[in-house]
DNA sequence: TAGCCGTGGGC
DNA sequence: TGCCCAAGGCT
């Protein structure tokens, strides 16, 4: 009787032999020269895999040029303070990722000597190391034999193997975690693996995906039944909620403006900002009056908003900020700001991390000041 | 489990 | 323009 976990599809010798063949053929033939294929330096693979979690590989390489120039050892990130590291990653977006890196390097060195851990179980309770990212590393660094499923691994394999399961269901990863666990050649973990995602990028892509050159064509039982434009099923989809929002450039006396530090959970954490704040679009003043009662609420003293100086919408992958910017000043000093709250020049602007949103922002204050 | 968590490119 | 999409993880 055949284990239920470990052969599940039923893959004869000959096919599995195939299937590897051809994948590491066509991988060695056709893999792109990129930064983190330099070598194979745990720590660098580790940073690239968190960058490309749900980024493009033509976004994520200056980036990564930049990362580890700034950070060039897991010991350099480890020392280095939050806000620089996450200056590094100002537009890449869900920035938690780094400060999970960072909190996970740390760890690294604490615990493992400052060395990335080999064991499964070890790597995998990292922070922000899940089970693709834990396969990723293991496989590619270390030449362990683990699987490493991503978003491209289960498009590849659902046409392949004809698996007509939603992938936008999170048990659904498991049953190609198995499917690679009877797939993966033992001799090269990394290739294989890397070639599956390789693939993914350059010939099985989401739409109209190049099957006239595909290596693994004769193998493919989705294209065998017609069915690879039909796959994978991925039924799952969320509204974007939108938020009335308002924005204030409070200028001081001095010329600089009012900015603060988000909290360290939840939507852009630790990131900076300009004070704004959701309104109800209900009664006359709405925005004014919420945007001066955020003010006063957070550095008691109190504001007025005279003049709309922008507009700006900023779509996130659940949200929607639409941003009436308005320009504004101090009608009362507060003696003392709050910690996370500051003064800063234009030209400080550029110390500090802002998400893409108030970076927009920033271009109106620019206007703002110097016209 | 499903919603939260960013951004920019492509069509 | 308004979607969908890209090497996911956390809660």
């Amino acid at each position: 009787m055949k284990s239920p976990i470990t052969n599940i599809f039923s893959l004869n010798k000959s096919y599995v032999k195939q299937f590897q063949q051809s994948l590491l053929n066509w991988y060695s033939e056709n893999k792109r020269t990129l930064p983190w294929r330099l070598n194979q330096d745990p720590y660098r693979v580790w940073v690239s895999e968190i960058m490309l979690q749900q980024t493009r590989v033509d976004t994520v390489i200056p980036y990564f040029e930049r990362f580890t120039t700034l950070f060039p050892t897991l010991q350099d990130l480890a020392d280095a303070d939050e806000e620089q590291v996450l200056k590094a990653w100002e537009g890449l977006g869900y920035y938690s990722r780094v400060r999970n890196l960072q909190t996970a390097v740390k760890e690294v060195c604490a615990a493992y000597g400052g060395k990335v851990p080999k064991d499964p179980r070890e790597i995998s309770s990292l922070k922000g190391v899940g089970p693709y990212t834990a396969g990723a590393v293991l496989s590619i660094a270390y030449g362990i034999p683990e699987p490493a499923v991503d978003g491209n691994v289960m498009r590849v394999l659902s046409r392949i193997l004809l698996i007509e399961e939603d992938i936008s269901k999170p048990k659904t990863r498991l049953v190609f975690e198995s499917a690679v666990r009877e797939l993966i050649s033992h001799e090269d973990p990394s290739s294989f693996n890397q070639g599956l995602m390789e693939l993914g990028a350059l010939i099985c892509t989401p739409k109209s995906p190049a099957c006239l050159l595909c290596p693994m064509r004769e193998l493919c039982k989705g294209f065998e039944a017609g069915k690879q434009n039909e796959l994978p099923v991925k039924l799952g989809k969320t509204k974007v909620r939108k938020a009335n929002m308002a924005a204030g450039i409070i200028v001081g006396s001095d010329g600089r403006v009012l900015i603060h530090k988000r909290s360290s959970e939840g939507l852009l954490a630790n990131m900076w900002e300009f004070p704004n704040t959701e309104y109800i679009q209900a009664k006359k003043d709405a925005e004014t009056n919420a945007l001066a009662e955020y003010v006063e609420e957070n550095i008691f003293a109190k504001a007025i908003f005279d003049e709309k100086t922008g507009y700006i919408e900023h779509v996130f992958s659940h949200l929607k900020w639409e941003i009436n910017v308005w320009q504004g000043k101090l009608t009362s000093e507060s003696e003392k700001l709050p910690a996370e709250w500051r003064w800063a020049t234009v030209a400080e602007l550029e110390n500090y991390p802002f998400p893409v949103s108030h970076q927009k922002i920033i271009r109106l204050v620019k206007e703002a000041i110097f016209v």
